[in-house]
DNA sequence: GTCTGAATTGACAACGTTGTCATTAACTTA
DNA sequence: TAAGTTAATGACAACGTTGTCAATTCAGAC
């Protein structure tokens, strides 16, 4: 800028007002200073416009568990939406599940001074952020909620949409229904497996704990629960698969033995209402879970001060 | 900091190194400025310390098309990993192929002082980032090289992948295959489009214009496209479909009308194996793409001056 | 007891902007 | 014509850090 100024022969604040189009700069002399801008090639440093505005940095921060996973992808997508309305960016990264990542990352942005952040817990303690908190960096919790931490929290209705699947499956008169879910302690994987358990429960069905498999959220690992259960002596006659990963992992797996099961997984994905082994699914709107998310932030970045809200996104059954 | 300094009685210099871990200074001092800093909870500012060390924001940006595509995300994954090794973050655009939108995105994020841009061009000339090169910015190219500006530049083999597939289809004997694809003004529209026309000159077939549908990457229209060319008196009895989305819109549409062409698509998909429609792909690797894109950029970032480069990254067939 | 060198600490400027206030010139109104 | 208004411009400080350099203290060597 100092390069602009002495090239046009004006002071600084002349450039800085020709700049940001204040109003009374001569049109002569503006003119002179933006061909010294163009010649100069200069551009704006926000950083330190940033420091000496003391104001937003128009940038948030998402932080999720793996952005390749379509779950997640469409969640960033809904916050992009409300960022780009905003005028904001988002700065995104995966945590992999690991709360120790988590930290680094939170870390990371904050530094950054993002308006705010909107995370996917996979730390087991956010007592971390207290003191963010208190600094007023408003803090949006999705997909599960914060521990030890008091923030707003949008869900989906996980333990009603489990519920429902498999109620689903006993209508059709199932009564060996495995579970293929993600681990208990994961907030997650504990409220689909109570609504499991709810149901069985409900139809008056014991549970028979050779039936239930918890793991990670991973193809490759649902494949394999999935072809333990079917060498059983007593194989499930349905499969409730917790997430997209695991329906997908245990298509594969009865595509893979020729098997067909009714399947009911949570997650709706592309060409499940076409694959040979038909799929009935727990359908909710990722996107719309990063767009509510996205907006509530906002809402507070603009100040709101109304109380910690708690959102539960509804589900659907899609029956196939 | 300010704060800190005189709650513990020691000279912002002195906290400053606390902050640091600077050697030199007291333990006893520094107890006091930790104490300190936890009471008042403060965390360093970033865009102070950037403004004041004139470094990088260690920060990249990158402009995709959605990164709610599969492909785009995958993209963002493997651009995530190289940053996270470098502790580096990602902001990350969707430009909706929109080039107007791409400029904006672009703007946003070197006001931002990214320390380099990796982009999937929309927009058809980038004659604008030239002032930003020259001032040393490093730019990649993903996807589809730039108009009007040379840079590093990485690409898929597109149009040896289209050959290679619309040969998988003359192999098997089909000789009225049909093109689904994108926008021929957009590069990877054209190249894989020139792949399917060389395809069928060495087999000594003439082009039918009206196996030809161009359009966006889009499943909707994809699927459109594909009934249209069923309705013809001279049907396709084979489709070539261009991207990811197209092959899923043909295999939606094929579906619904009970019929069974033989499909090749350019991107692999989750499912193709099992679909009840075979898809042959044109394979490749998304996140290696990302990997590539960013490890490039790094180089640069670190100061390399070698030559611009071109890469192309190989596709495979996998025939189903 | 003096000297040397290391350890500890602080004063101050600078990074690149912009808000505040002051100055001058030009223009308007009574 | 004087007084008041508005337009155009610039000087300077400040945002929150950290690099530079200088000052002070203290331990150990002679």
């Amino acid at each position: 800028m100092r390069d602009v100024a002495r090239v046009s022969g004006v002071s600084l604040k002349t450039v800085s007002r020709v700049i940001n189009n204040e109003a009374h700069v001569d049109a002569k002399t503006a003119a002179r200073v933006n061909d010294a801008i163009q010649a100069i090639g200069f551009r704006r440093n926000d950083i330190a416009r940033q420091l000496r505005q003391g104001v937003s940095t128009s940038t948030i921060g998402l932080v999720i568990e793996d952005i390749a996973n379509p779950f997640y992808s469409q969640v960033a997508r809904g916050v992009e939406i409300v960022a780009r309305q905003r005028g904001s960016l988002v700065m995104t990264g995966s945590s992999e599940e690991d709360g120790e990542r988590e930290r680094e990352l939170v870390q990371s942005l904050l530094e950054r001074r993002v308006d705010g952040l909107i995370i996917v817990p996979s730390a087991s303690d956010h007592g971390y952020l207290n003191s963010e908190k208190r600094h007023g960096t408003p803090i949006v919790f999705i997909d599960r909620p914060p521990a030890h931490l008091s923030a707003d929290t949008i869900l989906l209705d996980n333990r009603a949409g489990a519920k429902r699947g498999v109620q689903h499956l006993l209508d059709l008169g199932h009564t060996r229904i495995a579970f293929i879910g993600g681990y208990p302690q994961v907030y997650t994987g504990a409220e689909r497996y109570s609504g499991y358990c709810e149901a069985l429960r409900d139809a008056g069905i014991a549970l028979d704990s050779s039936l239930v498999k918890h793991d990670r959220h991973d193809l490759e690992r649902a494949s394999i629960a999935t072809a333990e259960l079917l060498e059983d002596s007593r194989p499930p006659t349905a499969i409730f698969a917790s997430s997209n990963r695991q329906s997908l992992g245990v298509i594969h797996a009865l595509f893979g033995l020729g098997k067909s099961l009714a399947v009911v997984g949570f997650d709706d994905f592309e060409l499940a209402a076409i694959l040979p082994i038909r799929v009935t699914v727990i359908r909710h709107d990722p996107v719309e879970l990063g767009r509510c998310a996205a907006e509530m932030l906002f809402k507070r970045i603009d100040g709101a001060q109304t109380p910690i809200e708690a959102m539960i996104l509804p589900v659907e059954l899609i029956a196939r």
